[in-house]
DNA sequence: TTAAATTTTTAGTTTTGTCTAAAAAAATAT
DNA sequence: ATATTTTTTTAGACAAAACTAAAAATTTAA
């Protein structure tokens, strides 16, 4: 793997980023409307900045046929990811922000180029393998720690599991969890299954409580 | 004042922030080859931007008569000088850079919008008064806490002083003190002076050398 | 107090990243 | 299998921030 820093500018990264994000999920190639929604931008906007990622080699392109990452492009998409989470990391434990309140800033926090910053940040917090929301922090190599979480709405009954982290990590979900007083780390059991609506009676932190489908579908456990 | 925050882009930023600077050193009028001077760029850019920022009221432009800042955009300089220097204080105090390293990452971390980060690093360090420098930090209201120093050059005979700050930041004029273990806080008494050349003889905690006049020149001393 | 030199501004381009509208290709439906 | 709809790309424009070259204003010098 190259070594080599390239110039990125703040909007080149956004793409990759998202592309990151989408290729995750669907590993096919990833339309430009997918990644114009993600960007509150346009197709047409997409195509001019595929071609441009192309000629730098971050992305293989070819028209109508979406687009993939690179070796190279996927290794730079991963150090964006990681500057993002460890930043979130340094915003909720040193700064007291709450998780909620997080993400926009490390939005432009990530852009930050010194790659020495970043790795005197990860020695800072202690190598965290994880941000405030769940999700894997990539090292400096770009290795990604997995794990085996499910959706609380996949898990089975009576069998006790851990919040881990959130699918959808808008204000107003995590700041529902933080009203129920649901945390990472808090204990879940499903007790009940309502077969009409999906709604869960769970057990959590010795706590009984209802969730409904849509907060199952959100929540990860372990 | 008005509380309101101004959308500034990054160069805008740029632009209002050496126009502080100089106008500190020079209170008249700051004109356009100085400030195009300070950011590499050329004076009929500078001209431009003037418009630009006339425009948001942030200064006050007539062609040819130079440029001074507004009260808004004199505190929107204050603040953009409080962010960089605390996220210098950041990066020396808590990630353990040297004092000469830091410019540059301060540089960009400048530029990060979030009002309530910065109060909260601020809070985070201490509330310091002075970055690495030894250059004073505006706090949340722009003030400034202002000290008697001088330069060494200027100092009297046989005086015991404290270094206090540098007026030259440059890395290579930094890492010359860290050389010869001249640091914020070291006593410095100037025992004699050549005539000649400005050579001085001088005791630092308790260890005699001699500066050149272009040091003496660059060492701010209380 | 004119003339020469310097500084500053204007006018016209360039680059980056975006947009709209129209054309082209691909996917879907009858 | 062809027609319709959807997706994607192209073409042309625009705004921000820069540049170069030329014009205008100011300052300095003779």
């Amino acid at each position: 793997m190259s070594k080599l820093i390239l110039e990125m500018t703040i909007s080149e990264e956004n793409y990759l980023k998202v592309i990151y994000h989408l290729s995750l999920v669907s590993p096919k190639g990833i339309n430009t409307n997918a990644i114009a929604g993600m960007l509150n931008t346009k197709a047409s906007s997409v195509t001019d900045m595929m071609k441009k990622l192309s000629d730098k080699e971050l992305v293989t392109y070819q028209k109508y046929q979406g687009v993939t990452l690179t070796e190279k492009g996927f290794h730079s998409a991963k150090m964006i990811v990681r500057k993002h989470r460890l930043w979130e990391v340094f915003l909720v434990d040193k700064l007291n922000f709450s998780w909620d309140e997080v993400h926009e800033i490390a939005e432009e926090l990530e852009h930050i180029k010194s790659e020495v910053l970043i790795n005197k940040l990860d020695a800072f917090l202690d190598f965290p393998t994880f941000d405030p929301h769940g999700d894997p922090i990539p090292n400096a190599d770009g290795e990604i720690m997995k794990i085996n979480k499910l959706l609380l709405s996949d898990s089975e009954l009576n069998k006790e599991y851990q919040c881990v982290g959130v699918k959808d990590s808008s204000s107003s979900f995590l700041q529902y969890l933080d009203k129920q007083k649901i945390a990472l780390g808090s204990k879940i059991t499903v007790k009940e299954k309502e077969s009409f609506d999906d709604t869960l009676l769970v057990e959590i932190d010795s706590r009984e409580m209802t969730l409904s489908n849509k907060i199952a579908n959100n929540l990860y456990v372990k």
